[in-house]
DNA sequence: AATTAGCACTCTCACGTAGAGAGTGCTAAT
DNA sequence: ATTAGCACTCTCTACGTGAGAGTGCTAATT
């Protein structure tokens, strides 16, 4: 195995960078004529010859030009990429989305994916873990009709839980809101663990069973409910989406579903790091071949998730790696706000 | 213009259920072979040409045999089609499937929408207007940070509308408490209407700014939280979107907010009809040429809305239209078994 | 008068061929 | 170590060709 000197290495780097700017393989005669190379086409063909025999390029036919192969990605990506630094226009795109909206996490996520997605041209979702470490604000249970009840749980972070439930013996509206209060004097300001331990120990059998469904409900991952996912149409027109078949294929593979569980699991898997670059079938297997994810943690504890990028290997990650943890960050630092002012509560102002 | 003889019906009747079933054009040898028409090719032919003169049958090149224009699918839809019956099998499938979910319309529709979608293999898309009509059930304030409150309403439908305020001075959950009571002794049990005329007579200065902001929250049209769109994969596996562009495009059309005014306006344009079939670009100027919609309105008044099948005009109607009527009946059947419910109430059970 | 056989005509589609163009690998010269 | 030179491969396009399908028209038939 060949060590990469420093000139294959600017040629590696140049045949990613040209081959995801035009989707179109690169020559040798291309690098010959660029100013930062100063030699001839033969002497980048050695080079290729040999970057070729390290697995880190290939050639879909004999005459076409050279692209990466997924692991001439990965050396790109982890040694040569050039980040693209974020530029004032683009932070001040986004100051003036998120000020237009005001309110819980729940609707700056929807934006901050739309965003990224724009920016990027490809698929950008953006998960939300609430579960467990969130507190019951308040409980309400509504009397439907006749057999069914609805139970209304709001948490600490402005969401929104419902559930029907059949109830019985029936009760109206008035034994119903005694019930909501006896609850929430249980239980406000609780978690779902802590609720759930609290139902173990409890001893009103009348209240039991509600308690546990509230807590059920308040760890309940709502699957794509805390998810937003954007950039399906923007990214379906890149060229290797061209027939009807690969754009299919690639509809069902962004799935929000899938992808949910998919970026969870990539960032999940217990090697810590905050932010995560995963091209191709690497040792993961649930990333199909042809695919990349840029994907980044954000926090803080309290209302964690994921935030990426989904799109073909063929993606500009030296773009797409400094916004998406440009927006981790950001996330965070929103979370951060929310959190502080609930500590601060009634203390200020 | 000539007359619409019975044999040339027959022919374009033919023409066009047969170009639905293969979406390739028919040619006059093909429809002398069958067995209906016991006339040679030559004749056929002669009657195709009659036809063309009238507008109801073109074809895309010489020698390519015909298809039918947009005219040609209408006078099919409204003299010639067979209605394809609801066979046992879709019942059951539809009882099934809705056997599984309990609770409110909103776990209803998203099912039937995509029972549809997957009847037809084209786009199915139902609305919901529960504007006016419905009955806040009960209202809640809570305290989220320091400056910020949510305010939740719980309609008689089940459905949960919330939005974040921010009110001076600052109330604590104990004030909220109180304030959420003399709302609810105000306003439980009134539509928004009821609500609004309300608030131009109350003298409470201090609940005034809530109750509009409720009045106006439960009046809102939450673009696309009422609606339920299903199928697009499907329908876009239709050959009529076999390359990039043509999909892409199809995708854009296809925006579940596109489609929402579209198909109100549709049906809600004062003919009074409850379901209408509406193909390319009629009189009505939002449909796109090539496209076609099946739709349908439900109710009762109470809460009531459209559904219907979106897709490229070469459409099986004498399939889709049957089954788009059969939904919208089960849907006003569901909805009415629920406000029954409602009225009977206490007395019952 | 309606129908049909016959036939020339048109158009599409599949296939093969040819040539241009692009890019390579190898060898020999620098 | 680099490069010029050159034969080779592969793609892409254009072109031509022939088969096949379907039509429109005319004249014959019923």
């Amino acid at each position: 195995m060949n060590t990469l000197t420093e000139r294959r290495a600017a040629i590696l780097s140049l045949v990613v960078a040209e081959y995801i700017r035009t989707a179109e393989p690169v020559s040798s005669k291309f690098l010959a004529d660029m100013s930062e190379l100063s030699v001839s086409p033969a002497t980048v063909r050695n080079e290729f010859a040999l970057l070729e025999a390290n697995g880190l390029l290939t050639h879909p036919h004999t005459s076409g030009g050279r692209i990466p192969t997924e692991n001439g990605y990965r050396t790109y990506v982890e040694q040569l990429m050039f980040e693209e630094p974020i530029v004032e226009e683009e932070r001040i795109t986004v100051e003036h989305q998120l000020h237009q909206a005001a309110g819980g996490v729940d609707e700056l996520l929807p934006l901050v994916s739309t965003i990224l997605a724009s920016w990027v041209g490809n698929v950008a979702i953006i998960t939300r873990r609430s579960e467990k470490k969130h507190e019951l604000l308040q409980v309400q249970l509504v009397d439907i009709s006749g057999d069914t009840t609805l139970l209304v749980c709001v948490l600490d972070d402005g969401t929104v839980k419902k559930k029907f439930l059949t109830i019985y013996p029936y009760l109206n509206q008035t034994l119903l809101n005694q019930h909501a209060n006896a609850l929430n004097e249980l239980l406000a300001g609780l978690t779902s663990l802590e609720i759930r331990s609290l139902a173990k120990s409890t001893t009103d059998l009348e209240l039991l069973d509600l308690i546990s469904v509230i807590a059920d409900l308040i760890a309940e991952e709502n699957m794509s409910e805390n998810t937003y996912l954007d950039g399906i149409e923007v990214a379906l027109q890149q060229p290797e989406f061209s027939n009807q078949e690969s754009m299919l294929e690639a509809m069902g593979y962004l799935s929000i579903y899938r992808l949910e569980r998919l970026i969870n699991s990539v960032m999940m898997d217990g090697r810590g790091l905050s932010t995560r670059i995963v091209i191709g079938r690497d040792d993961d297997e649930s990333i199909s071949t042809g695919w990349s994810i840029v994907a980044s943690k954000y926090g803080p504890d309290t209302s964690s998730g994921v935030i990426a990028v989904v799109g073909p290997t063929r993606m500009a990650y030296g773009y797409v790696l400094p916004r998406v943890r440009y927006l981790a960050g950001l996330i965070t630092q929103l979370n951060r706000d929310l959190s502080r002012k609930n500590i601060l509560d009634g203390s200020d102002d």
